[in-house]
DNA sequence: CCTCCATATTGACAACTGTCGATGCAGTGC
DNA sequence: GCACTGCATCGACAGTTGTCAATATGGAGG
């Protein structure tokens, strides 16, 4: 990564008002906090999850499964939020319950939202 | 805040034991609330969004760009973040000024954060 | 076993996204 | 006028993402 990484010079005069030295977020912080939001930026991630979260306790695939994308599609978006940590799913005979995993949307709340 | 209204799915007899049909959001308001998280789901605009929004008041362009990537980079995240109406700026003279817009991440609380 | 059924995985593709260097544009100061 | 500075835009590129058809998997029931 050739980049800039001496771009901020430290004493850096600048001249504007600086009256506002935010501090923000780490870099860590972001990296980890982005991808929850990254997760739920699909149209179709976001009604998948909202209608687990909704729901409270478990929900079948089948029962969220009409989103207006194919059945794969589905599956893809419910791992992204598996891999996300948002939910968790359990097979029961033949079909598969997902549930919202609590207090997984924490770090959303650092933002101000 | 729109939550849900219309999304009541059809009588559909699964045969899985639908004990929850969860309604969830819109398909319209999936889309808007979507385009909120897909703006803040990169860790560059995160921490520029962060810097901006924890300030309270407005702040420099230039006091923000330590973000390590380039200059033309750091516009290019602030302009999505201004499209997704989650900031607004004002040139003053030689410098821009940034402010977070109250009331923005509002829709994001529906979600359960 | 063999056939359904519900869900997951694979492979492929177009579309989008983040990034940079180069350039443009508006103010400031000489 | 001219040069300089801060920020935005452009053009191009690699990497990622959402989507589907095809296929695989794994349980249920004959």
């Amino acid at each position: 990564m050739p980049l800039a990484e001496n771009l901020a010079a430290p004493p850096q005069a600048t001249g504007c008002d600086d009256s506002c030295a935010a501090p923000g977020m780490t870099a860590d912080a972001s990296e980890q906090t982005a991808g929850l939001f990254k997760a739920l930026s699909d149209p179709v991630r976001l009604r998948l999850y909202s209608r687990i979260a909704a729901c409270g306790g478990e929900i079948c695939v089948c029962d969220i499964s009409d989103v207006g994308v194919s059945q794969p599609t589905v599956s893809h978006h419910l791992r992204k939020l598996r891999d996300a940590g948002l939910i968790d799913c359990e097979r029961r005979g033949t079909w598969v319950y997902y549930w919202a995993i609590p207090g997984a949307l924490a770090p959303l709340k650092d933002i101000g939202a």
